[in-house]
DNA sequence: GTCTATACATCGATAGAC
DNA sequence: GTCTATCGATGTATAGAC
């Protein structure tokens, strides 16, 4: 028992550090991307010697790889809002217009998730496998879970909702890449309610047959 | 005249020369991304000397900035598909099935141009400049096309032309991102076709009132 | 004007002291 | 285990020959 304790606290150390490592890593990483973030600024954001960066975590490749993977099935799921519980029983327009506009706020505020989304595509030519962990990670759940809801209400009269799904997301996250992103705010703007209320008037007009 | 002549021949010379640095810079950047890209490369690449380089453009970031300002004025601005001539006359159903899925078609495998998109996105938060001319460039010219075909076609009965266009296009462009940019093809695949009939069925379903 | 050669800083990674 | 010191390679940028 007294071992396992000791065995405990050790692993919690170094986790502790780890931790601290990752934490550097993702400041510097998010701020610069990857190739002109250097071990040096790394280790001394982290507070740690480089040598020790690199007994934790072998190389810059799989320390970024690491980072990133931790941030796209950690930090970042939190970003996925799932429809209340309650919803079941409201209009489906106000369920997806309280949902749209809860995923513009939160993505339109938090500057780490949009460094994070920049990193991602940025990167994605030469590390296609954080691109895919993005995809199976974040998209994939959202997709499904979207499109689990629009199946579960057959009186909206969808025939493809997985196509549905995707536009969507692809309104919104559009939106966002524009307006944020790249800065289009001021070029061409656009008040989010006029996307929002268009875009459920869109999947819930019901065709009118 | 045998002096204008003259002054056009070296003109003609030395824009050939930036040409043809501009050109290696182009394979380059696009290829590597801004930091990971060495002045020694795009000088090779070009076929000339690294002080050529320098003394044509200033410094990296310089080359860089005249680089992509360059691409979103005139090489990606055929990206840009307009309705043909003849559309005026056809369904719209019809027009932009048409318009979707040559849209489609040009970026999914145009791997130049989806590089361009990383790189534009990926250095967005360090070149916001870039970014601006982006969507000054390349996304507003083609959402003010779209929203001017909306406005033409009151038959649609669409109450917002500016936020449809949003739509359409945060379609489309989600699609190839999550598809093509970040290679999530075989872990959440969909036909283009049902996205496209999906899409343009939600904008011209009419609302039967 | 265009080249070669080089200055100077910083990079990723490691050896060796403790 | 974690540090300091340092290696060789490579980066941006420029001086000087032609």
């Amino acid at each position: 028992m007294n071992k396992i304790k000791t065995k405990n606290t050790q692993r919690t150390k170094s986790e502790a550090k780890a931790e601290a490592i990752l934490k550097g890593a993702m400041k510097e990483f998010l701020a610069n991307g990857y190739a002109a973030t250097s071990m040096d600024k790394v280790a001394k954001t982290a507070g740690v010697s480089k040598a020790t960066v690199y007994s934790y975590f072998g190389d810059k490749e799989s320390l970024f790889n690491a980072l990133i993977q931790n941030l796209a099935k950690d930090k970042f799921q939190t970003a996925m809002i799932l429809p209340e519980s309650e919803s079941a029983e409201k209009e489906p327009k106000l369920v997806l217009q309280q949902l749209a506009t809860k995923i513009l706020e939160n993505g339109m505020k938090d500057r780490t998730f949009q460094n994070f989304i920049r990193i991602i595509i940025g990167e994605s030519g030469r590390f296609p496998e954080l691109a895919q962990a993005y995809v199976n990670n974040l998209a994939k759940p959202a997709i499904k879970m979207l499109t689990q809801y629009f199946k579960s209400h057959p009186e909206l009269d969808l025939p493809d909702a997985e196509a549905i799904v995707r536009v969507f997301m692809g309104t919104l996250v559009y939106y966002m890449m524009l307006q944020e992103l790249m800065h289009g705010k001021d070029i061409i703007p656009l008040e989010s309610d006029r996307l929002v209320n268009t875009l459920t008037d869109l999947i819930t007009a019901n065709k009118g047959k």
